[in-house]
DNA sequence: ACAAAAGTGTTGTTTTTACACCCATGC
DNA sequence: GCATGGGTGTAAAAACAACACTTTTGT
């Protein structure tokens, strides 16, 4: 077998950052490290590649691990890797940010793995540059779903219109006007609506809705205010 | 030294694609492989990163290797790495998009490093999985030229609406309709008038502009629709 | 009947778009 | 003086924001 010689190789791992929504706030999970140095430090949950694997791969695996979620909204972010964020040893680190339905999340694999659900807004310090990669994550998240229908992953298969609102004025941290803001997502043409009502928030009750798969996987580049003919430019021919 | 034991250590590289733009054509710069296998195959400009560098130190080193430039635009873009891309040795590549004024590259260079300046819609095959690369890339560069004010880097630093019209022509594939174009840019406040004009291409001539650096930086994240209040949404806490 | 939240209708404002037309200049 | 692009003016259309008001239902 060939090889290049006289280059280093070196150590690539994947961290997570996993965003949750309890109806009220934006938690991340976070793990205790298991390992010395920085044991029982907080730390985003993460792994080192392994030989067969792409980065997605690992990213997935990493995460199945450790919430027991398949198919989980996941994006690499960007790549870590200054000298020496590690002090172990050299080692470059793969950032991916998940959106998860947080009661999809097995509450038992909080004792088994030391995770916590911990509001965004009270982030405690995390080893290495994990505060960076938090950092990062926040304002990527913010930047896509400015653009795309992403937040929904964040959300159970059936919800509220003021569900979604309070989702999206806690990520953006601003109120919306609940007028506009339900007849803009209804104009999209996102959602379904389904028979029942949820009657926990209010006497009126409000009524559920789905995402329509369809409209989502085809509307999902739907953006773009600067150049007029938004749309199909990004799949489209250069 | 400690270190993580039982981890394989892989191969890091950076692959640089590589934008420019002559006035007519969107152009991307190749160079033919030097070494076996593939050897005189078409490529992206790319080199391992180094014991001592962060990604991106190795990505404008290789940058400034090949092309005699520093201080481009360039954006670390994905991480590309399926365990059999190279088949030499299993290899991660972290892709960086530039976008660099063409005339600033020193035509020498050319035959130097047997580089090429190719018009993107007429690329050859590529060696490995740089036509992923590629591919990607020209999707990130209207992302975000479709929000941000990236293009200006493809040009040079006096310039006329009309040549910037003719870029984002380029770019996005369609038809702008002139004297909203003009109207549209200038209403950014980004160009700065400057007193001469380019008699080149018409007999009125068209005044040259420059960037206006400050307002460039203050204006970078100016875009969102979908949300209101857009601005410093990205920069603020959440 | 009343309070409280969901959701619809209406209206004024701003932003886009389309396009007529004027401007400066080289030949 | 006329052809050629550069650039301004204007009006119609579309998108957006603000907010009055109606609807539903638990107490």
């Amino acid at each position: 077998m060939q090889r290049y010689t006289g280059q280093k190789r070196l150590l690539v791992a994947v961290d997570c950052i996993v965003f949750g929504f309890d109806g009220q706030s934006i938690k991340l999970l976070l793990v205790k490290r298991s390992i010395e140095p920085y044991k029982n430090k907080w730390s985003l949950m993460g792994g080192f590649m392994q030989p067969d694997e792409t980065p997605d791969d690992a990213a997935n695996r990493v995460l199945e691990y450790r919430t027991g979620l398949k198919n989980v909204y996941l994006e690499q972010l960007h790549v870590f890797g200054s000298p020496d964020r590690d002090p172990v040893e050299r080692t470059l680190s793969i950032a991916y940010f998940a959106l998860i339905d947080i009661n999809k999340y097995e509450q038992q694999l909080v004792d088994e793995f030391h995770a916590e659900w911990i509001e965004i807004k009270d982030l405690p310090e995390l080893i290495f540059d994990h505060g960076d990669m938090v950092r990062m994550a926040k304002k990527q998240l913010r930047y896509k779903a400015a653009l795309h229908p992403i937040l929904f992953h964040l959300l159970p298969e059936r919800f509220t219109i003021p569900q979604l609102q309070a989702l999206y004025e806690g990520i953006f941290q601003a109120e919306f006007d609940d007028r506009n803001f339900s007849r803009k997502v209804l104009s999209t043409g996102l959602l379904v609506k389904l028979p029942e009502k949820d009657k926990q928030s209010s006497k009126k009750g409000a009524f559920y809705y789905r995402l329509n798969q369809t409209e989502y996987l085809e509307n999902f580049d739907s953006f773009l205010n600067f150049v007029p003919n938004p749309d199909k430019l990004l799949t489209e021919n250069l």
